[in-house]
RNA sequence: GUGACUAUAGUUUAAUGGUCAAAACACCGGAUUGUGGCUCCGGCGAUAUGGGUUCAAUUCCCGUUAGUCACCCCA
């Protein structure tokens, strides 16, 4: 047997809430929470615990075998810590498609855990909200997604300065690459990872080495119309070289209606842009992502997006589905970088104070009546002098130190000691339960 | 997975190839034997870990572990 002492960190990538950080994490998700039941959402939980097949069938074998907690258990099956919750969620989904009334809204804050080299904001276990609507093709679902997500940050404070809604969609992109630029399948795939990393490399590399997937003037055509700002500016370009062509027209009305439907119900910060990637494997329409207009924190924090397919692999026909994550780590830097953090404080309303363990019996009744009555009331018990338990009371954050003694004992009393003023007085027991019940 | 930087009381930091590693906050006790916060006094308490160089290592070197950052990846 070792004899090396035990370590007291938690293991590599994952984090312990101590009390004061795990009021913070509480508050967060109890603001959230709020959020979604307002928007008529429902909360629902999956196991920790899926067969690994469920992550094979979506992703590639490469993402189980690298980046899961996969192992076999005691009965020689495959398994895996979730490292997301979405196949779990169609897993859910596709049992029981044919007995729900759609659409679906749910959500779900789970604990995922991914083996990775931690950084910043990327850490091997970490909680994330997912919010999902199934079962409906509506432009107003999308709308409602970006709602939520707004409405998530501004639940805190946060105002639509504070961050921007980057907005693309994946028909759209599909129609400019294969239609207006005439790429195939395999330059498209590269451009888009290409795109997705445009902004970590200089210019004049992106430039070189998007002609190294297609030519020159092709190059031209794409660099012109990742520079338009606007969507407006986008589409009179765009018309310019497509020579009308209906699918690319059609992907032009469909987001035009979107994003008119975004403006008019009043999200002024949702811009579009050409750039946005994000997953390009499994997206199928609309793809956001929320950005961070913090100069210290300029980056994003979330997305998601519209994927229809989410089905197909419990064979099942597909259906319209759109989602999205926030972990708690991005939210939380956000939420920190914007001074939106409240101090939370646990408080309890009464301390008992024994002024000599002879009372202890006494004073143990005596806290359980108050207890009965809906305080949250801690009880010393250690016997140390009164300056002592007074100055616990206080740390302890209560609204009232109560002192059982000699005197408080024999005539059936109470000295009830309000902490914020430092005013007394001793009463009968039914007259301490009424000073506590006022405010 | 690759690379860089870092590791000193519970916490945040200081110092040093050579006597007893310093301070603040926190905690405990006392001043105040029935009255907290402020003040004063005292106490507890640390060189991540294994090896090497050296008369001597917390200090220099190497490994390990952990943290941070970048790359990779990002469901």
């Amino acid at each position: 047997m070792s004899k090396k002492t035990l370590s007291t960190r938690p293991y590599k990538g994952t984090r312990d809430f101590y009390p004061e950080d795990y009021r913070v994490h509480q508050y967060m998700f109890d603001v959230i929470r709020t959020v979604l039941y307002r928007f008529g959402y429902e909360e629902y939980m999956a196991p920790l615990l899926e067969e690994t097949d469920l992550y094979r069938a979506k992703s590639g074998e490469e993402i189980v075998n690298e980046q899961t907690y996969s192992f076999e258990d005691r009965g020689g099956r495959d398994l895996t810590i979730r490292p997301e919750m979405t196949p779990s969620l169609a897993r859910m989904v596709a049992r029981r498609s044919g007995d729900y009334t759609y659409p679906l809204r749910w959500f779900s804050i789970p604990n995922l855990y991914r083996y990775e080299r931690p950084q910043r904001g990327r850490l091997r276990e970490h909680y994330q909200v997912n919010v999902d609507i199934f079962g409906t093709e509506s432009k107003y679902a999308d709308i409602e997604a970006l709602d939520v997500a707004r409405s998530l940050l501004t639940e805190f404070g946060a105002t639509s300065e504070d961050f921007e809604i980057h907005i693309n969609d994946r028909r759209l992109i599909h129609a400019v690459y294969s239609e207006v630029l005439g790429l195939s399948e395999e330059q498209s795939y590269a451009l888009s990872k290409l795109v997705d990393r445009k902004d970590k490399i200089s210019t004049e590399e992106f430039q070189s080495q998007v002609r190294e997937i297609v030519a020159q003037d092709t190059a031209k055509h794409l660099e012109t119309l990742l520079e338009k700002d606007s969507f407006e500016a986008f589409v009179a370009y765009l018309r310019e070289i497509s020579s009308d062509n209906q699918i690319v027209e059609d992907a032009i009305q469909s987001f035009e209606t979107f994003l008119n439907g975004v403006r008019q119900v009043g999200m002024s910060n949702v811009i579009f842009d050409f750039e946005l990637m994000r997953g390009f494997d499994y997206y199928t329409g609309f793809v956001f992502e929320v950005f961070d207009t913090h100069p210290d924190n300029n980056r994003a924090m979330f997305g998601g997006g519209r994927y229809d397919n989410l089905l197909e692999i419990f064979d099942q026909p597909p259906m319209g589905a759109i989602g999205f994550g926030m972990g708690d780590v991005p939210l939380w830097v956000f939420l920190e970088t914007h001074g939106l953090l409240p101090q939370v404080e646990d408080r309890i309303d009464a301390y008992v104070c024994v002024l000599d363990t002879q009372y202890l019996a006494a004073a143990y009744e005596y806290t359980q009546m108050l207890r009965s009555h809906d305080f949250s009331v801690v009880m010393d018990y250690s016997g140390r002098k009164l300056s002592a338990q007074l100055k616990t009371a206080d740390r302890k954050n209560a609204r009232f130190a109560l002192c059982l003694g000699e005197q408080e004992v024999r005539n059936e009393t109470v000295t009830v000691r309000t902490l914020a003023t430092g005013e007394q007085e001793t009463v009968s027991f039914e007259k301490a339960v009424a000073l506590l019940k006022q405010v």
